[in-house]
DNA sequence: GCGCATTGATGGCTGC
DNA sequence: GCAGCCATCAATGCGC
């Protein structure tokens, strides 16, 4: 009985300690996929290692064609940057 | 020609070139999952907040959730025992 | 002759250079001081754990002491609220 | 007397409660040093913004300058990167 | 007040 | 096997 119909007094808090439950085992799901994910590019890793691949550099490489775009970018912006700094651009 | 029939001196050159890129694509495939499930997580965070949860303390249960209870013991102990030492506990 | 003696409608870009010079190499001597400190900080660590000390809760203790008592009673107190409604503590 | 001429039961958890605080004393103050160099860094900002300058731009040469070297060498291993890594070159 | 960017902390990997 | 290194992740501070 108490626990089908609970005392007004708590049922927000029980409420509020079902909500809280349930953000928290969301989380700790999502937190379990994204840890399943991370386990699945390191057995990618590992079976190129075993393919005689180093895996070092191909974290390397991985990271390259991560940041490039985003590289090229601040690279053009750079020489604007500068010289628009140092007042040898007409919108200085 | 050489594109098509290309010199035998290059076959397992080229065949490794395709190992490769089949590697780093499925890595990057894998990564931008794990991508997406990180944006999910921070789903969940921000609706908990727009309910009126406090995200700092959610993020602190689901890492205290995470450790066994021996461990968190231990480490509670040694804190104790360095606050103590240090006069910051009211037994000390 | 146009080093010694510039025209008149480069000399406040020269001057703008010049302080733009200055500032950024404030900044840079500024920025090594910071990164000399911090390696200090790390060597106070290293010394400790020779001695030890166990460097996590170290850190945990200076963490500690930065916040004020207030804030620490705080977080305390809503760590335990949402523990509480979670049954990992005992009085639940 | 007991302060001058403690138990031996507690001489050496009192030194290492001297030596714990030694510790967390120099941290501490290592830490206020770290703060302030940054606080003059930021002044530095403030003071050039004052100036006219746009520190947000500043803020940006300062890190190009300070990634530039890691940045080209990064850049030019990743040539020899991808042909290595791709069997292009003698020592593959 | 929010999002961004830096900084600090943690856990995993590698080399000795 | 452990220490140092690196990559990831949370947290604080800053600017918009």
């Amino acid at each position: 009985m108490a626990m089908t119909e609970p005392e007004d007094d708590f049922s927000q808090t029980q409420v509020s300690a079902a909500q809280l439950r349930a953000i928290v085992e969301r989380i700790e799901r999502l937190e379990e996929e994204k840890k399943a994910v991370a386990a699945q590019i390191k057995e990618v890793y590992d079976e190129a290692k075993g393919n005689g691949y180093d895996v070092k550099t191909l974290r390397k490489i991985v990271q390259i064609r991560k940041k490039k775009p985003e590289e090229r970018t601040e690279e053009e912006a750079m020489l604007d940057l500068y010289m628009h700094a140092l007042g040898m651009l007409p919108g200085s």
